[in-house]
DNA sequence: CAGACGACTGAACGAGTGTTTAGTCTGGTG
DNA sequence: CACCAGACTAAACACTCGTTCAGTCGTCTG
């Protein structure tokens, strides 16, 4: 117990690495044969050590959350929160963390709401910052705009996912840290065109709904 | 045989409608049995019917596609494509297919990804024309652009999902329909603003990213 | 050295799954 | 009527899963 902390490399410790990166890749629904193999361990080990499946995946979900909490920490002053994720999956060593998070997202764990109003409250308060800098315009509703920029992150974790599994069988070498990247690649120009320049020539659609929402703002 | 196409309420029709209701709010991991018993049904007799239950998936996949292309063929004039789902969970009719489609986003089948890319190149369609009208402003990279938008769209689902599932515990009337419209007139201001506007206030970011692809256009 | 304790394994258990099988009921056909 | 094909069911089968259990090994302690 003592020598955990300093050591990290522990049976304990190895089998829980082994079972976020299985997570990652392959989704929770990997047996714990799966995840023993792995580590190079008996099956009974695993619950020997962490009582059941689920409490497995409770200190996954733990030691993610914490290892992304520290990289945050540290980075937290040089990028933008949606690229947070794309930047850790350019490092190797947290590549698998990338994995579990995204199929936390698609599992629709606590962790994944946690992990996405977290999200959400960076990148307010970056755009908060952004506006004060006089670089990004200000919003009539600065948390649902935070709110919109990451479902546009969300979505497009979900769908380098979608083409990483769809790529697996035909080269399993596709990795989903790879495919967010090559994703990033494809949209970064449209993204800051968007972000420069906007999308409509007009400003009728926003005129109207703001004069219909000043009429009758229930719906 | 020849009864099924004229009425469509044959068993086998009521397992597959039942199925899709079932897949779309659990998710894929449901019994037989479950579905079974909400068609009324033995377990034995799903299979009788559809060989497997990867087969009883199938054609709840076919069934849901031809569906919304029946939908989408008679809409495509009135709603912009990111709209279309919003417009479906609207009608109870067309809700459980919502659920389903994005129960398919988030297990990642062959429909997943054949569903995204449609709503891709509906949405270039969509803005080709509405940059021909002029009310929307060109792109260098339209395609890139429509991939940008609809990934938005797919992240709302997905964060809609999860907040639906959340809530599940505590109030088991949430439906996924509804979180995605609540969903909707959260960001539909932001969403509106950006679109008008942008979000920056200078083009430097851009300016910087296209001197330096003309630099080096590797990356 | 004797004893105890924790890491660890291999085999088994019980519950769940999708599927099979034997058999019943029903409606139409010669 | 006899017959039969298909819808349909109840029970069982085979398998995988998470989990348990009895027991072995090595190490530390008195």
């Amino acid at each position: 117990m003592n020598v955990r902390s300093a050591d990290d490399l522990t049976t304990r410790a190895r089998i829980r690495d082994a079972a976020v990166v299985r997570f990652g890749r392959d989704g929770f629904r990997v047996g714990l044969r799966a995840i023993a193999s792995d580590a190079g361990v008996s099956p009974g080990l695993v619950i020997h050590h962490f009582g059941s499946k689920e409490r497995l995946r409770g200190e996954c979900d733990a030691h993610v959350r914490r290892t992304i909490r520290e990289v945050k920490a540290e980075a937290i002053t040089q990028w933008s929160p949606g690229q947070i994720l794309g930047e850790m999956s350019n490092a190797a060593e947290y590549a698998p963390l990338v994995g579990y998070v995204v199929r936390c997202l698609l599992d629709g764990g606590a962790l994944a709401a946690e992990f996405v109003e977290g999200m959400v409250a960076d990148a307010a308060a970056y755009l908060e910052e952004a506006v004060d800098a006089g670089t990004v315009r200000p919003s009539s509703d600065p948390p649902g705009r935070a709110r919109y920029l990451i479902a546009t992150t969300v979505g497009m974790l979900v769908i380098a996912q979608l083409e990483a599994d769809a790529g697996r069988g035909v080269s399993p070498t596709v990795d989903p840290a790879g495919a967010l990247g090559q994703m990033w690649q494809t949209v970064l120009l449209p993204g800051l065109e968007m972000m420069t320049d906007g999308l409509l020539t007009s400003s009728d659609l926003l005129d109207e709904y703001r004069t219909a929402m000043a009429g009758d703002p229930s719906p």
